[in-house]
RNA sequence: GUCCCCUUCGUCUAGCGGCCUAGGACAUCGGCCUCUCACGCCGAAAACACGGGUUCGAGUCCCGUAGGGGACGCCA
């Protein structure tokens, strides 16, 4: 049998991270059995029945963020809307089989009655009350909404493919409304038809779903259609414990991307987050296909950690290869060094790639760090950097200068040497000498290795610099 | 309030009755490496919420308690 999943977002204005992992998780179920079982489709379907929320760029930033991840569904993006005529068909459907029956209750009655069953500690907040009523005691002009009749005693078990079984009173369950006054249809109809319509096989989804699961199954039953498997998983929580909400933070996976990080790294921070492999920490995609699957899928709700995330990033920053990584900051390099980039910065980026990207924990760190090759003389000097060409740091750099530019070949080797030898006759410390080096060159106390700096930037650049920081015209 | 779910180091987790004096990862703290920072390596501190059972034996099964979370819309 087929796999067929599915990612059921409503268009929020951006792909929320918790989202990412539900789709990362049906994505990857589907997967799996598309490469290891007998088939596997993975389904996008906008939530769009409730139109007010509805907007173009709220859909595109789904597919954005979905693409990003390198998440590609199968089949074109369905809108849940363009199916309400056929919602509204099996409500109507339902309404003449005698298994929904309409209900003219005002929003006030509504109000009242949910009021007084909070007071009495009923969960079940509609009384049914027009169930078993004759319509014609309908108030005159009133448009009626179509509500399903729930079996009433006896209890809905639903067996949660992460969850186990979980079971209700049906008494609990009160006659939830598929149809509005306005005969659109509501999300727990829909979801249902279009469900079953779509051939689903497996919801996965956040556990805030889990008590509507028992709803929509006794609506998948009245209808005579098969149950889809159930698996519900867990929500992700802010570092408090909560709900993960504005207040947290980040929330869309843009702002992960702008911050810096791969989405490779994205991915698989949130597959660990909640599910595992025994001690597997870093986990290729290639590898989470194969391993995939909802046994393994925690059963406690996980709080985000960024700590965690980063660490992470800085993996496969050092993974990605130099070009990509060269492609990826170069925007943002352009721009803080608003548009003055050195000629030979492509050539200087791919030499000293290797050097920078092991010291970069998100892309704008790297993009930061990558300025030494990129920015022109004279350079900009921190604090830091400029005490350390004040007094004997500037005297050695005097004094080294001349048997820098001695060297026959510009070489890491030579300039290595070069310095050493010029520490020990001097019987300093090589740091002694290398840290005004690194001021005078980078205009910073941390950058890659000083001599593997020195060569890239070449014999010429290197003395330029030196003889920036010798007569002190750096900007501050 | 009612219903549902959850509970191993600060965080993510391994553990599916004896392999657990509870393992890994991130973070933290030491140390090594070293021209700085990072990487890498070595090491330390750090958890089975509590109480009852079941069993020869429980982190692992059952029941309570406490704590946390989620759901209670003509939103999705």
């Amino acid at each position: 049998m087929t796999v067929v999943t599915r990612f059921a977002p409503s268009p929020s204005g951006f792909l929320h991270i918790g989202g990412a992992r539900t789709a990362l998780y049906n994505w990857l179920f589907a997967k799996h059995h598309a490469e290891y079982g007998s088939g596997g489709r993975f389904l996008l379907r906008i939530e769009d029945t409730d139109r007010k929320r509805f907007t173009e760029e709220a859909v595109n930033a789904i597919t954005d963020g979905l693409s990003w991840l390198g998440l590609e569904w199968d089949g074109d993006a369905v809108s849940q809307f363009s199916h309400a005529q056929r919602h509204a068909e099996v409500a109507r459907q339902l309404l003449a089989e005698d298994k929904a029956y309409k209900c003219f209750c005002t929003p006030e009655e509504l109000r009242e009655m949910r009021q007084a069953a909070r007071q009495e500690g009923r969960s079940k907040l509609y009384d049914g009350r027009w169930r078993d009523r004759d319509p014609a005691e309908a108030p005159e002009g009133a448009e009626p909404t179509i509500r399903l009749k729930m079996p009433q005693g006896g209890e809905t078990v639903i067996e949660d493919l992460v969850q186990g079984p979980v079971t209700v009173a049906n008494d609990e369950l009160d006659d939830m409304v598929l149809l509005r006054a306005d005969g659109t249809p509501t999300y727990m109809l829909a979801v249902v038809v279009d469900d079953h319509d779509a051939g689903v096989t497996h919801v996965i989804r956040g556990d805030d779903h889990l008590t509507n699961a028992f709803r929509q199954a006794q609506l998948f039953l009245t209808l005579g259609w098969d149950l889809p498997a159930f698996a519900h998983i867990p929500l992700i929580h802010g570092p408090d414990g909560a709900k993960l909400s504005k207040r947290h933070g980040a929330l869309g996976v843009d702002a992960y991307r702008d911050q810096g990080f791969l989405p490779e790294a994205l991915c698989n921070y949130l597959l660990r987050l909640g599910w595992s492999h025994g001690d597997n920490e870093i986990i290729s995609r290639d590898q989470a296909i194969e391993w995939f699957g909802l046994d393994a899928v925690g059963r406690a709700a996980a709080r985000f950690d960024t700590d965690k995330l980063t660490s992470l990033n800085g993996h496969y920053i050092r993974q990605a290869g130099d070009a990509k990584l060269i492609d990826l900051i170069m925007p943002s390099l352009t721009e803080s060094l608003n548009g003055n980039l050195a000629d030979d910065t492509a050539g200087r980026l791919e030499k000293g790639m290797a050097g920078l990207k092991e010291r970069a924990k998100t892309l704008i760190e790297l993009s930061e760090n990558a300025e030494i090759y990129a920015t022109t003389r004279p350079l900009a000097l921190d604090e830091k950097a400029s005490r350390l060409l004040q007094d004997d740091g500037r005297e050695h750099l005097g004094l080294l200068r001349p048997r820098l530019e001695a060297l026959g070949e510009w070489n890491l080797k030579g300039l290595e040497k070069a310095t050493r030898d010029y520490a020990e006759s001097a019987e300093i410390k090589l740091g002694k000498a290398a840290q005004p080096l690194r001021a005078a060159l980078t205009g910073r106390t941390v950058s890659p290795g000083i001599f593997e700096v020195m060569e890239i930037l070449g014999r010429d650049e290197t003395l330029g610099r030196l003889d920036d920081a010798l007569s002190g015209i750096n900007k501050l």
